[in-house]
DNA sequence: CATGAATGAGTGTTCATTCAT
DNA sequence: AATGAATGAACACTCATTCAT
């Protein structure tokens, strides 16, 4: 009994390991065609070859392609809410500006790494309606948070969520465009510094 | 192998009424299909069938798939671009907030017009670098005008380009959010309001 | 009666003559397409638009694209025969190795003319199994009364009809060799020269 | 253990002798398609269906439809070359004569072997510019050796590449005549035996 | 008669997916 | 589990031909 059960322990676990590596190898094959050959270059056999496994073995893990972009997709999600979370509890006692500016900052971060990827995502990739939404709904809750302890004035009239739906949206527009669209002739840092100077600009009226 | 090297890059230019109406139909063709099978149903034959012409008829004005996305996606910023325009001239005396509030409007119009026909052509149609700027870019032009002639208090150290740039994509991206990504518990009059609130206050910083 | 009469005639003539020149400017324009495009160019809507007529006309004058290459080789043809023809008649009175020189002489010039087109007929256009053969037997004729009036020896055993198929397969191969196959240290006068030789040498034994 | 020791070393082979086939019966659909239906029914989903392939499995093994007749060229000139070789070998010792009758009997037995494909691939099929010449080119170096070799009389005049080029064009010219053209009162041995004869009384000048 | 817009069957080719090995 | 040959529906696109104007 004993011996099963560990035997069954010890098989499993390289088993699981090595399946996890093939997921990520495949992962990783959708980023590398991407910046390499393009979105359209992105097929099921060409994922395979550069993940170095044969195309049966991702349907193995994958039941389709559209799922190996949603895996893709929430790698990706998770990886910046992460450095997001991170920035939070960074400067969870940093001031109001503080905090709008480590987010922000964040932000860019999250979409500079791999801009090409981000836009594929956003783009092709079905979001599926109920569990993940945009950047701007999933930093909802952080703003909110953020933004309803530190006012100073409590706020009557003007709904908090509408707010927050703005904030969310001016920070994700405003990183998305520092990155993607800035024009040559303004600095990533002066598009950051605006950005802050915006955000605040609205949450002081 | 009826694969032929040559092909001219241009087709022929319609020259009769029916030609252009064909061509019209084409175009409107891309929409309806669009909303009504979702864009993985738009392939040339179904494009043409709900034109209700015939697959050679298409490739009579069109050089390919593509390049009828291309003509729809310039027909539709010219569209955009003709209300934007009408909104300048309408509040050209107006004053700066009544300008915002009006270029706001004009952008949630025009994006409300065909929410996802804007999002296909954003998303799937290439953006030929040179000539079709996205919107933030195209609305650079006539904010810079606005806020330059408007704006009291002359700007020294902050690049005016800096603060079109933020502007642009503020417009664009609270426009374009509030209507396709607006919670339900915020309306379009109040999500329109705060968009004008924070872009007024940004510019008075 | 009279002015009717009249009337149809003076119409009919022009309008024949506008016919065949609308006719010629087909035919033409396949030649000049297949010279400037190469064969897989050559489309009926293509050689419509070479020739400056309407796609319409061309069907006006030619049932389909096959009678469109029919009918240019039969041009063809017949001006080779006619080359051929001159040539005979010109050396009718001369030696059977004058008569020989002079008709490879005329099939080069022939070939010459326009090697493509005439490849390009020879392979792609369908021989009626019965009216037009290919010109080695066309020259059969010619050849058959050229030899056996010419011949001192009678032949006796060895079938003229051989001789002439050997003859004129000769002919037809060497010139068309030497025009279109000959290697660059092989000089167009030497294989015509080899050419009459080898036929010579054929026929003296 | 001698048996499981070659079924392991038997089973790999599968795969490959698989897919060799594959590529044969495709191959050898391109001709039976050719023979049964002509030459513009070779589609390549007819190609497909006469091979039992699907479509997919013809573009695993083949670029395009050109590739696939270059293919078949291919293999019909190794064909080809293999018989001429060993006309040859066989010939090593013979004279002259005997040579040049074992050559054309080899290139009448060749072109009678598939007349119709021969004239597909040769007509139809693109020529690389390098690879692979014609036949009389490629009967060019055989000839070269046997003529020079075996002529008594050393040429001082006439160059052996004009005379090569001539006979390899003769040779060609009339075995394909032979098995393609020959007129009914003309037998296919007295064809063989006419255009020995006048290789012979041209390399005999 | 001339025109050229319109036709649509048919072509080469792709690629997500399956399944025998 | 892994492999990769095989599949075939579906696609973008061509071009000989027709016919309303």
């Amino acid at each position: 009994m004993k011996t099963s059960a560990r035997r069954s322990s010890v098989r499993r676990r390289p088993r699981q390991r090595r399946a996890l590596e093939t997921v990520e190898a495949i992962l990783d094959s959708v980023t590398r065609v991407l910046k390499r050959e393009g979105a359209e270059a992105i097929t099921t056999n060409r994922i395979a070859e550069v993940a170095g496994v044969s195309i049966g073995s991702v349907y193995q893990y994958f039941p389709d392609k559209r799922a190996i972009l949603v895996a893709l997709h929430e790698r990706h999600i998770a990886e910046v809410d992460r450095m997001i979370e991170s920035k939070l509890v960074e400067n969870a006692a940093a001031s109001l500006e503080g905090l709008v500016r480590a987010l922000i900052e964040a932000m860019i971060d999250a979409h500079a790494i791999d801009p090409e990827l981000h836009e594929l995502l956003m783009t092709h990739v079905p979001h599926k309606a109920d569990g993940s939404r945009d950047f701007a709904s999933r930093l909802h809750g952080a703003f909110r948070l953020a933004i309803s302890s530190r006012t100073t004035k409590p706020r009557i009239r003007r709904d908090i969520d509408e707010i927050v739906f703005v904030v969310a949206n001016m920070v994700d527009a405003l990183s998305h465009a520092a990155v993607l669209r800035r024009p040559s002739n303004v600095s990533l840092s002066a598009a950051k510094e605006e950005a802050v100077r915006a955000v605040m600009a609205y949450l002081r009226v």
